[in-house]
DNA sequence: GACCAGGCACATC
DNA sequence: GATGTGCATGGT
């Protein structure tokens, strides 16, 4: 079976038990970049109340939000952890796009895939993983997502030889799947999904949609 | 009371 | 280039 087969049959397997998973559950694609931040190594739990807090503050847009005192942003995120090192990059974040674009996301998305990336990726708090959230989720390009779910699952499933890195598990998706944008927002939202519930740290592989298929011990 | 969560930058070797 | 560490809240 080619990679891709293993992929696809995966993918059938997840959306089969789980169903679409209706990501990414934001408003707008302003609210998709400022959770995309605030989502960094945090559940996204925690996130909504963050981002709830900046809504019942009236400050969720762009010049809003770049305006805010640095500690009065920190304050209003602080249910999402590491509210400091957050404001900060929310704050870095805000200077690109209102210094940059005016604060106008319709000019962000006229920008090539590529030379966006490069964009995201030279923000202070903007690493491979927010950047390619922000450019599937936000903008719809046809990016896949590599996460620590990601990681496990293909590393678990045997998909890849560790060791491995990022842009090593990002080119096993993207060159073995079709280029489509549905497609890898639903598969890493469902990768998310069974994470959470099955190919865990300490795994529990009972009744997981990928039980069966071959598996590392 | 551990463990875990949709990372990233920086220090140190 | 590889590895270690700080950042922090809140749910299970």
């Amino acid at each position: 079976m080619t990679t891709g087969q293993k992929l696809n049959q995966i993918y059938e397997r997840l959306l089969a038990r789980f169903g679409p998973q209706h990501w990414w559950p934001g408003e707008s694609p302003f609210e998709v970049m400022v959770g995309a931040i605030l989502t960094q190594n945090t559940n996204w739990g925690n996130v909504e109340k963050a981002i709830a807090n900046l809504r019942h503050a009236d400050v969720l847009t762009a010049e809003r939000l770049h305006a805010l005192p640095r500690d009065r942003l920190a304050e209003l995120i602080r249910p999402a952890g590491y509210f400091n090192i957050k404001a900060a990059r929310l704050a870095g974040y805000l200077d690109w796009l209102c210094g940059r674009y005016g604060g106008d996301l319709s000019r962000v998305e006229r920008r090539g895939t590529s030379a966006l990336r490069e964009e995201f990726l030279a923000i202070k708090g903007i690493g491979p993983e927010t950047a390619d959230s922000i450019l599937l989720y936000a903008f719809n390009r046809p990016v896949f997502v590599v996460d620590a779910y990601t990681a496990r699952v293909a590393g678990r499933h045997g998909l890849i030889e560790p060791p491995f890195d990022y842009p090593q598990l990002q080119d096993l998706f993207q060159s073995s799947l079709a280029q489509d944008a549905p497609l890898f927002n639903e598969y890493h939202a469902l990768l998310v999904r069974v994470g959470k519930e099955h190919c865990r740290p300490t795994p529990r592989c009972k009744g997981c949609p990928l039980e069966g298929l071959p598996h590392r011990v």
